[in-house]
DNA sequence: AACTGTCCGTCGGCTGGCCGACAGTTTGTC
DNA sequence: GACAAACTGTCGGCCAGCCGACGGACAGTT
């Protein structure tokens, strides 16, 4: 699962990193935690560049969420897309409306570079998502996905043990998943039976054999 | 399901009404039927426009494949995303180098809002497709699917008569909708015997109840 | 200590739909 | 018009995993 849910952490924020031409046009805005920014249907269709905080993206069905990815510092994304955004924590980011910034890309040809780089990360991603949802079971999914939590996050013990920060529920995990909260416990608890890996308390997960993980996610 | 599996039908080939300046650069090329153009893990990254024919890009897995979409003539398309691309019949279409083309997109601004377009409605198509595995079941995948072909193909004949034409095999539905070939067949089956709609040979479909689809698509 | 809210583990039932198999039908080719 | 190749309809077996249910563990809060 090739979910951004946890990317590397970064000395420097990475919005400073971009050029400064970029933001010209843009309306700095604050969201507060767990305001929801954006959902389909919106009229409004927006560009917008994070300062700081962040925001998730998923979909909604009946009962159950989908989470797309998480939105960090300098990421830029489209609301051209049917889905929800919401602000996971206190959140900073600027705005501009897609009509505006199309006039922007017509004047300044510069910026199209960087908007063609967003867009394919984004259809990457989602082609990502669907190979999972099409072909992979659930036991391999979530192996996968603590595997890349694992080499984002982890850090490596003595013999081979990982540690690996985990500050999510099960359902969330689930949720990342496509999956239940029951169905994601349940492997969790067979794998630590199995010796693969240990959680301690809720925050904390100890990864014992990363290889059977990988083979896992090989499956299927 | 919004797959573009079928864009609108156009009298003349959409392919002659590219502006012309657009395939500057392109170098034609024709493929045979069932050739294979592309596979993930190709270094090549090309911009592709149809001229004639038609190419099949999909997913696969270990034993089944899904279709993401049918190219034709007039459709412009870039092999960025890890995706396989394949001529379902003899096709001939332009090629460009995706660096080449980022250099035109720079001297030439006018194509940008063409490219953002494509990239948009691939986005679009991508995340449906997601909704559709995580949050739908079969038959409304189903439903949606032929609903959206109605909308975009189909002639309203007399008495709320839908005539769809519909040049794919129930193969390749089910490919689109990430399903079996049974079990699209017995579906389509059941609903010819409720009425809801009516197969005429192969390439033909005649809808008495678009109602009753859009009720079948939106549930679940 | 009792009360309450939130989260986790586990079980059994149920079902959507995949899969293999096979027969029947249409289409294309010589 | 005959033969092959490709497509279609249908059935039954089977299973991944969703769902509801329930009890236990751990906070807080009074």
């Amino acid at each position: 699962m090739e979910i951004d849910a946890c990317p590397p952490a970064t000395a420097a924020n990475p919005f400073h990193q971009i050029p400064a031409g970029l933001l010209d046009g843009f309306v700095r805005h604050d969201l507060a935690r767990g305001c929801l920014f954006a959902a389909p249907g919106d009229v409004r269709n927006q560009v917008l560049i994070i300062e700081s905080g962040r925001l998730r993206v998923y979909l909604a069905g009946e009962s159950r969420e989908l989470s797309l990815s998480f939105l960090e510092p300098g990421d830029i994304y489209t609301t051209h897309t049917p889905t929800y955004v919401e602000a996971v924590s206190a959140t900073t980011l600027w705005l501009m409306d897609t009509r505006a910034f199309a006039r922007k890309l017509a004047s300044d040809p510069s910026v199209t570079p960087v908007m063609m780089r967003v867009l394919g990360r984004l259809l990457a991603n989602a082609v990502n998502l669907i190979e999972d949802l099409a072909f992979r079971e659930v036991p391999a999914r979530l192996a996968r996905f603590l595997t890349g939590m694992a080499e984002r996050r982890g850090r490596p013990l003595d013999g081979g043990i990982w540690l690996v920060p985990l500050d999510l529920g099960t359902e969330d995990i689930a949720s990342l998943l496509g999956s239940t909260r029951q169905t994601v416990s349940s492997l969790l608890n067979q794998w630590e039976r199995d010796g693969i890996l240990q959680r301690q308390g809720r925050r904390v997960l100890y990864i014992h054999s990363l290889d059977s993980l990988r083979r896992l996610g090989a499956e299927a």
